[in-house]
DNA sequence: ATGTGTTCCTGTCCGC
DNA sequence: TGCGGACAGGAACACA
């Protein structure tokens, strides 16, 4: 799935189609997402207008000119595709439906905006906009990793006497937002501690170190406009092309790119997922 | 409280 | 070419 630099790109292209626009028509294909789409959703958003678009964690939302905002989760096959308008010089038509478009906003100005999720772990809901932030699926995430709240002292303070990996931690959205596999995988890999150690057990160093990398790391991706794996693309239906920077991640058995490193990448399940790292440089 | 395992769902890939 | 199993970017939930 997305993780925050996917999204993030996700909402950027989602910005000049969306933003300042009507939406004219929405249509729900299919309800039964993560759960059931709100009572009444496409009546809700048809003819509201897009005031803004955030992003908080992994989570995008619009707010809308009715008082409520738009919440947008991707899940891990979640994409948000965006046809017809102008896109850059050019117009362009809508391609036919796809089986897995739940639903499709037509915007003001022509573009449709289309949520395709075939695994179904993606989300939508409608709230008040002034009570986002306590929003059952908000409210308990932790700061945003490139804002000035996370910082060492933070997350020192975070992992200080827990028994659970590292990399566990780092998933728990409680402690920061936005990571998810890769870039954890990364971020460790860069700081070179092992997934495996104890969160409690970092030293103020390794703290110290993990931090600049992880919002380095994220940084970098944002700009690459995030990575594209098996399901991801960017809104306008480009790739993003940081999955060509990954040092660890779905690299098993290929050479650690570390400088000076001799390892090999391995690849071991923590939690049920996998992890990838060089038991080398990563002590 | 904390940590781990299971579960939701569909698609793809790999080995036989 | 078909078939079965493993695996996939998330995260809520049930349980020890």
């Amino acid at each position: 799935m997305p993780e925050l630099p996917e999204v993030e790109t996700v909402r950027a292209g989602l910005m000049p189609v969306m933003e300042g626009r009507l939406i004219l028509r929405a249509q729900v294909n299919r309800p039964d997402l993560r759960f059931s789409l709100p009572e009444r959703m496409a009546e809700r958003l048809t003819g509201a207008r897009v005031m803004g678009l955030r992003r908080r964690s992994k989570y995008i939302l619009a707010d809308l000119s009715s008082g409520e905002s738009l919440l947008i989760h991707l899940g891990m096959s979640g994409r948000m595709l965006v046809s017809g308008g102008m896109l850059g010089a050019f117009h362009h038509d809508h391609p036919a439906p796809q089986k897995h478009d739940h639903v499709v906003l037509d915007m003001e100005g022509g573009a449709r905006v289309t949520f395709n999720d075939a695994r179904r772990f993606g989300a939508m809901d409608l709230m008040q906009t002034a009570w986002a932030a306590d929003h059952k699926l908000l409210r308990g995430i932790g700061p945003e990793p490139l804002g000035n709240e996370f910082n060492e002292a933070y997350l020192a303070g975070r992992l200080a006497g827990r028994a659970m990996p590292v990399k566990a931690a780092l998933l728990d959205q409680g402690i920061v937002a936005g990571l998810g596999n890769i870039y954890v995988a990364e971020a460790l890999h860069r700081a070179g501690i092992n997934p495996r150690r104890a969160a409690g057990d970092m030293t103020g160093a390794e703290v110290a170190r993990l931090v600049p990398l992880i919002r380095d790391i994220l940084a970098e991706a944002i700009a690459a406009g995030g990575s594209s794996l098996k399901d991801y693309r960017q809104a306008d239906g480009e790739l993003g092309y940081f999955q060509h920077s990954f040092r660890a991640y779905g690299r098993e058995g290929e050479p650690c790119l570390s400088p000076a490193c001799t390892g090999h990448i391995e690849r071991i399940v923590q939690s049920g997922r996998s992890t990838f790292f060089c038991p080398i440089c990563q002590r």
